[in-house]
DNA sequence: CTTTGTGCAAATTCTTTGCACCAAA
DNA sequence: TTTGGTGCAAAGAATTTGCACAAAG
């Protein structure tokens, strides 16, 4: 498996010790983090991390194209290393996030316009997820 | 064309002054509004008007289905009153919201799944928009 | 050295909350 | 008079900024 400080160099940024433990984290953990559920998850081992950093780190790397910043969430950013075409769906009730990958490649599919230049697109599905179906 | 008041009944929304004077300005105005904008729009002309029912009637008319939040921007909420399927495109350059309506229908076919109960979708495409292009 | 990265604290921005007053039925 | 709507001020949460120090080459 690819690890985080080569996958970092694909995308010419400098790995260091902060960013590659951002990144080791998005690629282990696909759950479409926020700022702060990253910066928790690495505090214990990293105990000077400053909130800061991963706020300038993930601005380098959505920059860089390294990682999807998502927008699904209206209250907080998250983060999607995942490159590849797939969609998001967000529970209304728990507020997780999960990959739709049972996409048509046509939904990816960039319209045909010339008014705008459009470069990526991004499908997200709202609704409620099983383990809230009950409540 | 349908009056703002007569559109709020139809969704079971008291048509007060404050409550029509949002939604005469999101039927005017297809700019995907901020909650700012609409605020600094109507004050004038309505100076006791207060953000906090702003905010209170936005998140009225989406509880009701009147109005459709976008999750586009990742800083502020936006609205649009537009109900219809069609998707937005931002403009990375300028932030300005556009509607994309040359879309196949089958883009807002919601997929099939057991794991999620899917009740509407969003498709969002960005890029830069002609009037940016030569900076 | 010189450049780049990190981290603290303060500032800003957006949104929500609590509560008192106002308006409509 | 009772219910629901409005608006002020304060609180809260997420993000950004300014600046000094640390690290890397």
């Amino acid at each position: 498996m690819l690890q985080s400080h080569q996958y970092l160099r694909q995308f010419s940024i400098k790995p260091s010790v902060q960013r590659s433990a951002v990144m080791n984290f998005l690629m282990k953990n696909r759950i479409h983090p926020t700022i702060d559920e990253i910066y928790m998850a690495l505090v214990p081992t990293m105990p000077t991390l400053s909130k800061t950093t991963v706020y300038n780190t993930l601005d380098l790397f959505v920059e860089k194209g390294a990682v999807q910043a998502l927008v699904i969430d209206g209250r907080n950013a998250r983060y999607d290393v995942n490159i590849s075409a797939h969609g998001h769906f967000m529970c209304k009730s728990c507020g997780k996030i999960h990959d739709v990958f049972d996409l048509d490649a046509s939904m990816f599919k960039l319209p045909e316009t010339t008014d705008f230049k459009i470069d990526s697109v991004d499908v997200s599905y709202f609704g409620v997820c099983k383990s809230c179906q009950g409540n």
